[in-house]
DNA sequence: AGCCTTTGACCAGCG
DNA sequence: TCGCTGGTCAAAGGC
């Protein structure tokens, strides 16, 4: 994507997070957000626009869809002002020359607010203003913006950026004007505060109680009756970089926003131009000093978007934090742009998000669906750690907090990107999770959400997700100590840059460590009379390979149910084709989905059930029939009882994530065979793997660390279906109180 | 080795 | 029932 390298040159100024990701949040690039805009003035108008603003001013778009569009000659105008502002901007350099004590030269866009006001008498104007002199050092030193700010999870991610208070004073802030917002997104925003009124309307709100200065009483409890929050990101979004400088905006603190219309502006502006097209974009530009309420009474999630932004965060869907899968692209009816289909990798994850791009490969709208349930993954080769700073890192995840859970209706969460070359932007991403919390059903976010913007302290584990990648997913209780950790660090803003290094790193060594540790595997080898896949599972498959020793190619398959983690391989063993060696790692957390066709589940799982309990029988446990009925009973409902309880007793396990049978191999370990005990009893090694055994046949190894059961069937016997015989493996582990075998 | 992207095909919902 | 459309699947190749 073209505008990309600029955002990541952009980025090397990067500066870390601001206070508070809904307080300040400005894209590094000034020039890219007016890029962004120009190029995008032609496209579609239905999601709001973000939008930078010339120094001292950030006027908020109305983002009021109902606002219509903007007379030509104001996208002239705009257009015109963008050219001007890139012009008369010397850009980042200039920038620093006023963090330095210069006062960056001033757009004057006093043409494109008038034109914009007469023009659209609807439109509102929840600008902004942010008064000459008003600065942002003064802002952060303030107690407020301290306690209430810096310590905010992201509205978004709900994560606590960690950087530190000294980070941001050496940093330019960027705001960004929350796109699609309702025309009275901003409305009835305190002056004395950053609250900000989720829109009573059907708007978006994105963020329920995100605000900077807001008290659980002053806070809206009203709640958040969209599902989708759109949000376009490039049509609207203008990045803005904060000045700081003085003036008193709230509690006699002063607040010196620079705004500048990035090039994405400039560029959408001189595009086709239409700036018209997108009523927020009018808004915004056009937006008054009058009508600009001051910028303490910035709506804090405005703020935070467009601060979330992480200049390197986003040029790829995964750029923003988390890893996504693509699966699908589409051109879609009355859209510009194709659109791509994105699944999150993350196991037991159920986000999904779709993606427009536009040609240049600029991100147009990116609809969530969904809330993670895990927090963000941390940085590593792919990631932004370096830039960031410990943005991408620990940063806390309320995204349980969301509402819309794995399980919970799903729910788009329109956005839009916040970057003008077509870069994500950490800013939307915030508001992603923001959005699901707000437009989950539950409104519980709202007061982890306050409490973590009113006060510095986070008492509520429940309030911030903490884990990190080095969390088991399934400890509650690590979650609770690495918030503590993150938000400590976050929350004091003081913390020195070599203890922002020491968490970094320390999240990164985890983060290692909890990659060494890989799931269990069960590697079964059966002689396929029929189709392994055929297991009564949904299998997807995502590769194929050649490995190494084995002219055969090996499939790579992902349980395709909602959060099942469950992956296999499958290949034909080369010495013998009719023996085919499935491997399975991952969690196997839920029943044999329902048959797309009767025959199918019937196929996988009573025809060959049989078969295949005799081949467990035969080399696992050999039970008494009974046994083998209860099996076939475990077989056939759901073990997630089993699973939920064995991912309770789990417990804090650092690391051994006991893939599909954690609670098997919890009770194991338990049992004095656990991973944990890393000394299984070894049996003489099997035939065909070369592997060790362990008692009932079950190869137990621990291979580089990774528990390893390898239950092998004879090759001589027909056992269909290596994958039921998994299962049956699977369902014979111990299983503590759920065990009845 | 593992995962991702690409891209045409398939599926389901809807009018 | 048919066609349209959005969403997903899945084979193949790439990173």
């Amino acid at each position: 994507m073209g505008g990309f390298d600029d955002h990541v040159t952009i980025m090397g100024d990067w500066m870390p997070p601001s206070p508070s990701p809904r307080t300040f949040f400005f894209p590094m690039g000034d020039d890219v957000s007016l890029r962004s805009i120009a190029e995008r003035s032609t496209g579609d108008s239905k999601n709001g626009a973000f939008f930078s603003l010339p120094d001292e001013q950030i006027m908020p778009g109305s983002t009021n869809e109902k606002n219509g569009e903007i007379a030509g000659d104001q996208a002239t105008e705009l257009s015109a002002f963008a050219e001007q502002k890139m012009s008369s901007r010397g850009g980042l350099l200039e920038r620093r020359a006023a963090k330095a004590g210069f006062n960056a030269p001033r757009l004057n866009t006093e043409s494109i607010r008038s034109a914009d006001l007469s023009q659209n008498s609807e439109v509102r104007s929840p600008y902004l203003t942010i008064p000459p002199g008003l600065s942002p050092t003064t802002l952060l030193d303030s107690p407020v913006f301290l306690l209430n700010s810096l310590v905010q999870p992201s509205p978004t991610t709900g994560k606590f950026p960690f950087a530190s208070i000294a980070n941001y004073r050496n940093s330019t802030l960027h705001a960004d004007v929350p796109s699609k917002s309702e025309d009275n997104f901003f409305e009835g925003v305190n002056t004395s505060s950053f609250a900000f009124k989720p829109v009573a309307e059907s708007g978006p709100s994105l963020f329920p109680g995100a605000t900077n200065k807001v008290s659980p009483s002053t806070f809206p409890q009203q709640s958040f009756p969209n599902i989708e929050v759109s949000v376009r990101s490039e049509n609207s979004l203008l990045s803005q970089s904060v000045e700081p400088s003085k003036v008193p905006p709230q509690n006699g603190t002063t607040l010196h926003l620079e705004a500048d219309f990035s090039r994405s502006v400039a560029e959408k502006v001189s595009g086709d131009n239409n700036i018209s097209s997108d009523p927020r974009v009018f808004d915004t530009i056009g937006g008054s000093a009058e009508h600009s309420p001051p910028l303490a009474e910035q709506p804090e999630e405005d703020v935070n978007q467009r601060g979330s932004a992480d200049p390197n965060a986003i040029g790829t869907p995964a750029e923003d934090g988390y890893n996504w899968r693509k699966y699908g692209q589409k051109q879609v009816k009355g859209s510009e742009y194709p659109r791509s289909y994105y699944k999150c990798t993350h196991p037991n994850c159920p986000v999904k998000k779709k993606v427009e791009r536009s040609h240049e490969g600029h991100i147009t709208e990116i609809i969530y669906k969904g809330a993670h349930n895990h927090p963000k993954p941390p940085p590593n080769r792919r990631s932004v750690l370096g830039s960031s700073s410990a943005l991408g890192d620990m940063q806390l995840d309320i995204s349980e907090h969301a509402g819309a859970g794995a399980d919970g209706d799903p729910v788009w969460t329109t956005m839009q990107k916040a970057t003008a070359n077509g870069a994500p932007d950490w800013r939307h991403y915030n508001l992603e999770v923001t959005s699901s919390a707000a437009l989950g059903t539950e409104y519980s976010t709202a007061p982890a959400s306050l409490q973590a913007q009113n006060g510095s302290q986070f008492e509520s584990a429940d309030a911030v997700d903490g884990s990190s990648t080095f969390t088991n997913d399934e400890d509650e209780d690590d979650r609770g100590t690495h918030g503590s950790v993150s938000l400590g660090y976050d929350g004091e803003g003081d913390e020195s840059e070599s203890k922002r290094r020491k968490i970094e790193a320390y999240a990164t060594e985890m983060s290692g460590a909890s990659r060494a540790i890989r799931e269990p595997r069960v590697v079964v080898q059966t002689t396929s009379e029929v189709d392994i896949l055929d297991d009564g599972y949904r299998w997807r498959k995502y590769g194929q390979k050649v490995v190494k020793g084995n002219p055969n190619p090996r499939s790579y398959y992902k349980c395709t149910s909602a959060g099942c983690t469950v992956r296999k391989h499958v290949e034909r063993a080369s010495h013998d084709l009719r023996s085919v060696i499935t491997t399975y790692e991952g969690k196997h957390n839920h029943d044999v989905p329902a048959a797309r066709n009767s025959s199918h589940v019937s196929s996988g799982v009573s025809n060959t059930m049989p078969t295949q309990t005799a081949a467990i029988q035969s080399h696992v446990h050999r039970p008494e029939p009974s046994q083998i009925h209860n099996s076939m009973a475990r077989f056939e409902r759901p073990p997630l009882g089993s699973f939920g309880l064995g991912s309770s007793q789990l417990g804090p396990s650092h690391g051994f994530g006991f893939g599909m049978n954690q609670s098997g191999l919890t009770n194991l370990a338990m049992a004095g065979l656990g991973p944990s005990q890393s000394k299984l009893p070894v049996m003489p090694t099997h035939p065909y793997l070369g592997q060790p055994r362990t008692m009932n046949d079950m190869g137990f190894m621990l291979p580089k660390g990774e528990p390893k059961v390898e239950p092998m069937t004879e090759p001589g016997l027909n056992h269909s279906n290596g994958s039921s015989i998994y299962q049956q493996l699977m369902s014979r582990l111990p299983l503590g109180p759920h065990v009845n075998l």
